[in-house]
DNA sequence: ACATGTTTTAAACTATTGTATAAAACAAGC
DNA sequence: GCTTGTTTTATACAATAGTTTAAAACATGT
């Protein structure tokens, strides 16, 4: 009796219901729930259609499950990002530092491609049509990274507008989402878009000195 | 022999060919286009099958109908309205201004549900996967667009980092998509998500205010 | 009234979808 | 070797997809 999921080395040895995962992510990511077939991904992982639901029951739930390995990790790599900034220099710690962090972790796993699979376009899509129960991206991701955020916010700029941190999130997040978008447009058609390249760390920085000054504006004394 | 486009009233009058498209549109917006069958734009235009065929020879083409319908118009009506601002006081225009009429405009017939159509999701769900041959999109849109912008922002703040002009523009444009995405989101789920809800025209008030910020940072001179 | 050209209709076609089933293959304990 | 439980296989099923066809219905000009 070995176990599937040791000695996970080549694609045969990770086990059935690992490389229905890893398949479905990547055709999921690559051509949304609708326009993936249970065929597609069983001859991805080469399996058998039938295996799809023996081990997850049905397309819907072998989705939510490919949800369920990103998500909370996600989330926490996030907030995890923003204390270590803040407990770096306890004193005084430069507003650009805390966005810098930020920006860098939320934008990571989304263009982050190991294995071609990135999340940006199954998130996008999920914006668009949520297929997920309820509301547990925003329950379990959005509020409590916002929360982190704001927290860490107003300890970096005491003197800022309480009532304008929310919106200057949603400024931050606009920004990065949409920097995350336009990556994807451009890995997206291989012919060449009559737009100028975007360098990653380039509009990084430039969002972070962008959102500093948006910031300082709403703060009673600048700093 | 009378056209079937005059007297447009009521629905029945308005010819099959248009009935096909404004069904189309409003399908294509709420389900996407793989997620609405032929079917369903008949039934909803109350007409037969075979007339998509007929009068657009296929579900592809009707798509590009329905999106010919908006591109250019909605891409003219951003441009006006800031040759708008700009030809109203010659010699001292507010960057504010500026920022304020491009936003408004900008937003606006994203989600104008005239009819319920609204074309924002649409357009998300072209940018993740793209239909609209090659890029006419970019070339017919976004470039003329970004253009006009990035003019009248060199003409506002003459003394604007001419190489942050673009960036500058994303930022703007990134928040600006950013609120049509969130406000799509709330209409989508009908059980309260809990977030706090966003007023409109506060939001936008608020993203002139910290994206005018965000350029002055670019300034040399403060204005 | 007739002939002509356009529009509308119902039906059929092939392909593909998600799911279900029942038999085969396999591994493990005794 | 036989039994038991799990996994894999091939196949069948009903539903839906986009498109096509050929006949019917209609309107128009003479």
């Amino acid at each position: 009796m070995i176990s599937q999921n040791d000695n996970v080395k080549n694609d045969s040895d990770k086990g059935v219901k690992t490389r229905l995962l890893d398949a479905a992510e990547e055709l999921f990511c690559e051509h949304g729930f609708k326009g993936t077939s249970i065929r597609d991904i069983a001859a991805f992982a080469s399996c058998n259609i039938a295996a799809v639901n023996y081990y997850f029951g049905g397309k819907n739930n072998l989705y939510m499950d490919v949800w369920r390995r990103h998500l909370i990790p996600m989330r926490d790599a996030r907030i995890e990002s923003i204390e270590r900034v803040m407990s770096k220099n306890k004193s005084r710690i430069k507003l650009e530092d805390l966005l810098k962090s930020f920006a860098d972790t939320f934008v990571g796993p989304l263009i982050d491609k190991h294995g071609s699979s990135c999340l940006s376009r199954l998130m996008a899509r999920e914006y668009i049509d949520r297929r997920l129960p309820a509301n547990i991206f925003v329950d379990e991701v959005m509020t409590p990274t916002m929360n982190a955020v704001s927290d860490a916010l107003i300890k970096t700029c005491p003197d800022l507008d309480k009532s304008k941190v929310l919106m200057v999130i949603f400024s931050l997040v606009g920004q990065l989402l949409h920097l995350v978008h336009i990556k994807m447009m451009f890995e997206q058609s291989e012919e060449e878009l009559n737009l100028p390249v975007l360098d990653l760390t380039e509009v990084i920085d430039h969002i972070v000195k962008f959102s500093a000054a948006g910031i300082r504006s709403y703060c009673k004394g600048s700093m």
